[in-house]
RNA sequence: GGCCCGUUCGUCUAUCGGCUAGGACGCCAGGUUUUCAUCCUGGUAAGAGGGGUUCGAUUCCCCUACGGGCUACCA
């Protein structure tokens, strides 16, 4: 029996979850439920300076709204403080690791006077007994230090040899040059553990199978590898994923490129300071078109089929179909994908949506219209904050008329022709789509008008613009009293 | 600078040595819808460059170029 399958979510609470975090969240999460597995969220605030207020919140809610749910967690690095206190101290006694006194300004230095040479510093074997630490001070000396209260740190002991020979599952062997690892710090002078320990330690003691995190984390696989090396702990699999790079221009996709380009980068709304910035709910995406974009980018299900809900995607996700080069954000389809998702929705959900809009703008319906008016503005909707727009014929008469739009339609008969439509309207027995258009049909026919510029003078003013859903139904749809209104109303409008 | 990863249409991608290089977004054209949108049909457009290996390379190897990441007592 091979074992079960569990892996995390690993976020640290820095700031919003943006949305290539959600996509390291998605995959996580899909390798999982394909697998049967477990899926974990552990928050990584080792780094009390960095922390955030309100981002913790704002990773679970845009977890939530992705419909991501977590078997286990959230976990908490700053409340597993006593596992890696105990953790570091078998590391010193194992050998691997020792206390450092070398201060922040001593490795500043250092580090400078390196750079003007063109080199780099790296703190290992090849100089730690020049520097200040356990094993270049002698035992009492250390001691002293420790107890002086001037602060150390703990280094990792990198080993002397040739190559750390690590594997990635999408890439294969990956090779470090064991000099160009430098004896990292472990556990900093303020009493916590860095992510690298705290990382390593609670994948091993919460039986992580599988390390799936961004490709950033790469450089930093060697001295995992050797860490888990150092414990004689077994090791995870690890699958580095590429990460997402900006629509245009260089680099990855960061926080600031939702203004810059003008679409969002988080999930849901991030509020800071009393400044909100919206996330792909608030500008209207359904949260199963951007899973569904998300898991696209950097992962095809070997088919040609793009259109795909949470639940299919974690029946068909393979780590087989990831692949391993960087891939550049696209709005444009993000939107396609919202659009189809909008096509696919179920209509309970377009009606309640509908409704809250309604009631929340105080106009009033009948409820018995709604399913009738989804029908027709669903291939039209392509955010879901249009639905209120795309319906308001529906509810009220036009506020104001497409200027241009009527300008080229109107002539000095126009008046006359809406006069003319209005008595068809009233004199109408069944008001219904089919015979409201018959009507309209031989009306034009009779009066030698072009069917074409009647039905736009009409649309205008049912709608007060040149598109929109089927004439007709819409007119059915208001019925005579307020359709009559309406041709009348332009009519007056004209005739000023 | 050093280390690591990557490189197929503008973008996301398919191809597990045999290719007339397939699909999707976008764009363009046509059709349906007397509008708009949806939908349908067609078109546009690609394996970075140079060496190998091979009967045959987009596919395997090397070099170069380019792109990306990392290089903190941040994650």
């Amino acid at each position: 029996m091979s074992k079960r399958v569990r892996v995390r979510f690993a976020p640290s609470p820095t700031g919003p979850l943006h949305i290539g975090g959600l996509r390291t969240a998605l995959f996580n999460y899909l390798f999982a439920k394909k697998n049967n597995g477990d899926f974990i969220v552990r928050i990584e605030d080792t780094d009390q300076k960095r922390y955030v207020e309100g981002s913790e919140k704002h990773i679970l809610d845009s977890l939530e709204w992705s419909g991501l749910k977590i078997d286990e967690g959230p976990y908490r690095q700053s409340e597993r403080d006593a596992l890696y206190k105990e953790k570091i101290e078998e590391l010193l006694s194992l050998g691997h690791a020792y206390y450092a006194f070398d201060s922040k300004e001593e490795l500043g230095l250092h580090r400078k006077s390196h750079e003007k040479k063109g080199g780099t510093f790296i703190y290992n074997y090849h100089n730690r007994l020049k520097l200040k630490n356990s094993l270049s001070l002698e035992k009492d000396e250390t001691k002293k230090l420790i107890e002086s209260g001037k602060g150390y740190v703990v280094r990792f002991k990198t080993p002397k040899k040739d190559d750390v020979v690590c594997f990635d599952v999408l890439r294969g062997r990956v090779a470090f040059p064991a000099n160009v690892l430098d004896d990292k710090v472990l556990y900093k002078s303020d009493g916590n553990p860095t992510y690298h320990f705290a990382n390593v330690v609670d994948d091993f003691s919460m039986k992580i199978s599988h390390v799936i995190r961004g490709e950033e984390w790469l450089p930093s696989l060697g001295l995992h590898w050797l860490l888990y090396e150092a414990f004689d702990w077994e090791k995870p699999k690890f699958i580095h994923l590429p990460l997402i790079l900006k629509p245009v221009g260089k680099g990855k996709l960061s926080k600031r490129d939702g203004d810059r380009f003008g679409f969002p980068v988080y999930p849901i709304k991030w509020v800071s300071q009393g400044e909100g910035i919206e996330g792909y709910r608030e500008k209207g995406y359904l949260p199963e078109a951007t899973v569904n974009f998300l898991a696209l980018l950097g992962w095809n299900p070997g088919s040609e089929k793009e259109i795909f809900s949470l639940n299919e995607l974690t029946k068909l996700f393979s780590a087989k179909g990831l692949n391993s080069s960087g891939a550049r954000f696209d709005p444009e389809k993000i939107a396609w994908f919202n659009q189809q998702h909008i096509l696919l929705a179920s209509r309970e959900f377009l009606e309640n949506s509908l409704q809250e809009e309604l009631n929340e703008s105080g106009i009033r319906y009948d409820i018995s219209k709604i399913p009738k008016i989804i029908d027709l503005i669903r291939p039209r909707l392509d955010l879901m904050t249009n639905v209120l727009r795309a319906s308001a014929c529906f509810f009220e008469a036009p506020k104001a008329y497409d200027q241009r739009g009527l300008d080229k339609l109107k002539d000095n008969n126009s008046f006359k022709v809406l006069k003319g439509v209005s008595v068809i309207f009233q004199n109408s027995s069944e008001f219904s789509s089919a015979n409201l258009r018959a009507a309209i049909q031989d009306y034009a026919k009779a009066s030698f008008l072009n069917f074409g510029t009647v039905l736009g003078l009409i649309r205008m003013a049912v709608v007060g613009e040149l598109s929109g859903a089927g004439l007709f139904d819409i007119i059915e749809l208001i019925e005579k009293t307020e359709a009559v209104k309406r041709v009348e109303a332009l009519a007056d409008y004209l005739n000023r």
